[in-house]
DNA sequence: TATTTAGATGTAATCGTTTACATTCTTATT
DNA sequence: AATAAGAATGTAAACGATTACATCTAAATA
């Protein structure tokens, strides 16, 4: 029981019969030292199986050293955010740092909490699709040059790296899209308000209208929360409509579902009642009925290019500051169904 | 730039004109220490807006104590671990712990890299969805005594507390529904053999069979990999037989949605043509067309048990290991049809 | 009044590394 | 032969908290 004994540097030192600076050093294999010292050192550290300790590590070196990154992603249960973890995580794996993972919940006192703890922990730097509350400290940070980027989100006015899908874009093919088919009452059902993100797409549907002549039609704008409820009030507040819409943007992938599951309980067809589009690309747009037409973020990317922006932000921590914008790609599938008159 | 400077109990210390113990005890509100000095110290600490350093702090703690909690899950992209992982951070919140969040990706060299790396994190303890390969080394950790809780899977002969669902149990449930339908020809599409959640649930499916007296038929059973091209090639093979079965159980969420894509491209009706119980309720699962009939596995519970166990070890150490089984959920909707004749 | 007691605070060791600097010892240079 | 240079290693001071123990004061008790 409770052999939870760890084996110190100190302990393979005395064992190999030389000084804690030399396992220090034949550990970290710097600077020069005896071939055989060397051997000596490394079968005791095996033989002991002895584990360096990374935090006593990190008390000592510079805070970019530290091998431990943060990240704060809004919405663990959204698969878009699992995504970039999962980028973020598999750079990190390469260069052997370690990940802690924090989840917003799109709420600031949450995100302030985890934002304290990651500094507390002396992570080397951080990445965070920040939430729209805590505008003070990452301004703060921000100004103490602390190594953060934000992915997904674009927080204005602040100087530093960010990587951000173009939602203009996407949102404005999405639309195009619809138009080009012959709709012209298309309703949108965007996400949460005062995100950047949702500012950003809803600003390539308006775009998209304005380009063709199209008016603006308020009936057919909506603002919801960005999860599946929010998606189900949004297709309900449409129904409520005198006259239905023809095609629906809806402007993410949960919302897309709720979406779906009140279309289907209110037995309108899609694409024959309502054609749509949605925001994001899953692994089960394929797999719906029919086939979901949807614009495709590359959130992998995503998070590989923060985290390896990151890295370089740490080796060189006064670069100017880059915004990063990756494109998005429209998967056109059955759900947008084809012309019509 | 490179105002970097972080504030210590040192600084505190010397502006409240008091020792550093003292400051320590403040923060910490252990033992006695007089109000109007607490008071002051907590200004100062606000004015110079004082973090603790939590990587000292830990140096110095009980490893229990740490604050610091490890999760290794098993494929970061799946939902269903992404729900895990959000119980225990959940948890972790309410108890004012970080968790590091490692993805093993299955594969054992990577799972042993995040084992030792968290080791040497100091970590409080650790909660693992562990792959097939690193036996000997959770047998060890086992052996030392070491905080570490198993979840969603079970390796045998381990004396450690796990959390698991009862996967027989729910496959079980699934074909007997299809049964009580009228169902006798009921295909199985089994994920990759050897996994012991294969095993299990392809044991409820016997079962259920046996029960009622339906003899086995090999035509039927078709075992592919876990993913979405499993779902496809296995439907495919059932659809070269001479007579389709008439209902299909498919045993996890990616197999179902590559099941759904080929069933659509051939045009069969669900569930008309063959209806489906799938396992793994989802979030698109209500939004699929028709709504997917599936076993609902707890995985945000699982995650809060296994957080909550891991939580209670660390205040007894010696207490007893306990296996937890949590029981699936059959959700019925419209794939699985009504009754038939 | 002398002595005990409790409350408030300070002192200093400690956790396990990294690393600047000091110390050897050997070998090359003049 | 004296000195310098360089390689190999050791010594000890950090890093920033926690905490056992010591100290000091003032009130309580005998």
């Amino acid at each position: 029981m409770d052999t939870d004994k760890k084996y110190s540097m100190q302990d393979v030192a005395k064992e190999a019969n030389v000084s804690i600076a030399t396992v220090s050093r034949v550990l970290n294999n710097q600077t020069t030292v005896n071939e055989e010292t060397a051997k000596r050192v490394l079968q005791v550290a095996r033989r002991l199986d002895y584990r360096p300790n990374r935090v006593a590590r990190r008390m000592r070196v510079k805070n970019t050293d530290s091998l431990v990154i943060g990240l704060i992603i809004a919405d663990m249960e959204n698969p878009f955010f699992s995504e970039i973890a999962r980028g973020v995580e598999d750079v990190a794996y390469q260069n052997k740092n370690a990940v802690m993972v924090c989840n917003s919940d799109e709420q600031p006192e949450k995100e302030r909490f985890y934002l304290e703890t990651l500094i507390s922990e002396r992570v080397a730097g951080l990445i965070i699709a920040p939430t729209t509350g805590n505008y003070e400290i990452l301004h703060k940070l921000s100004d103490e040059n602390f190594p953060m980027i934000c992915v997904d989100r674009h927080p204005e006015n602040l100087n530093l790296d960010t990587v951000t899908i173009n939602n203009e874009l996407g949102a404005y093919q999405a639309v195009k899209r619809l138009i080009n088919l012959g709709h012209r009452r298309i309703g949108i059902i965007n996400g949460l308000q005062g995100l950047s993100t949702t500012n950003e797409r809803f600003n390539g549907y308006k775009k998209a209208l304005k380009e063709t002549g199209i008016p603006l039609d308020e009936d057919l704008i909506v603002f919801e929360n960005s999860r599946q409820s929010g998606g189900r009030e949004g297709i309900k507040k449409l129904i409520k409509l005198k006259t239905l819409p023809t095609a629906v943007f809806v402007t993410n992938n949960l919302m897309t579902l709720g979406f779906l599951e009140e279309t289907y309980t209110q037995n309108l067809n899609i694409p024959g009642d309502i054609a749509l589009v949605g925001f994001d690309d899953m692994p089960w747009s394929a797999a719906l009925n029919p086939p979901l037409t949807a614009v495709k973020q590359p959130g992998y990317e995503l998070g590989v290019t923060a985290a390896e922006l990151l890295l370089k932000r740490l080796k060189e921590p006064n670069r100017n500051s880059v915004d990063t914008f990756l494109n998005p790609e429209l998967i056109i599938r059955k759900s947008c169904g084809s012309e019509i008159s």
